[in-house]
DNA sequence: GAAGTGCGTAACATTAATTGTTACGCTAAG
DNA sequence: CTTAGCGTAACAATTAATGTTACGCACTTC
């Protein structure tokens, strides 16, 4: 599959929203997405819906963050995008009477449901104001930051 | 995007090559996945180069399982099938000189190894024997099952 | 009040991954 | 040497995410 990546693409945006401060349209959005204004109205509307950001028609328009980064985690971006699960087992649905292959999907959904947990609480730990300060360091000049610097495991 | 059942199917196949106990061919195994030998064979050549099953061509020939089910985690399944993480943080690849960015998707991909640890630490506690014993408890006369019941949380 | 700016949304195209299917080669048993 | 069975390449079908085009509505400004 295509890999989901609006979750990352919304962080990426809100951060630099309130870096800049004022109202963004959907266009200069698009421009730091790389993709397109519809694209962009699609998800931030999604996150409009959770009062994460509000919108505004017209000249002077656009979008504009209605909390501040440190009031806002991951966990809540994630919500306003898609209240399911994030993780699914893949189970098989080949005979669904059968017990061996009801009690294999119930050990994944199982082990998925525990996957998912974790995910949730370090997704509510995660600030975007968080993210912000850890991007100030990585700016030219620093040395390189990988993406494995600063677990809490 | 359509989601990878092989674990799950591998798991029921396995179970159901062990209460049979003998050499089993593609198209038996195709039947209980109600699908088509090849896809059978693609899958489970994956787990014959990690020695979990052996294939014998010609007459008589088939697929059987090499190790007894408490000897076999669905971790061992699911490495056979595929080396790599199982879960992925879904990043973003607009700007990858953006610090923004990259703090966003490094701050994802730290969430998802989290979760990812949790996983696999389920997936090694799951011996396929006890998916095995939960299924002869799902048999008709038992009062239904849901796929929630038994986790250690 | 007319025009321009910008959001809202439907409809369709594109891209990618999984799965299904067909076809053919090779091996071992009988 | 015929049959049963695995091994694999090639292609079609299905599904999900994303990109794109088109058009409607609201608000601002002149």
């Amino acid at each position: 599959m295509k890999q989901d990546s609006r979750l990352a693409r919304m962080i990426h945006v809100l951060i630099h929203m309130a870096l800049l401060g004022g109202r963004e349209t959907s266009e200069t959005i698009a421009k730091m997405l790389n993709t397109n204004p519809v694209v962009v109205r699609r998800t931030m509307g999604a996150l409009k819906r959770k009062g994460v950001v509000g919108s505004e028609g017209g000249r002077g328009g656009g979008w504009a963050l209605l909390r501040p980064l440190d009031q806002l985690t991951v966990l809540d971006v994630q919500r306003a995008l898609d209240d399911g699960q994030v993780l699914t087992a893949g189970v098989s649905e080949d005979h669904p009477t059968c017990p061996v292959e009801r009690a294999a999907n119930a050990a994944l959904v199982g082990a998925f449901e525990q996957a998912e947990r974790t995910l949730l609480r370090e997704f509510a730990d995660l600030r975007l104001s968080t993210i912000a300060e850890g991007a100030m360091k990585d700016l030219p000049g620093s040395p390189i930051q990988t993406a494995h610097g600063d677990h809490h495991a």
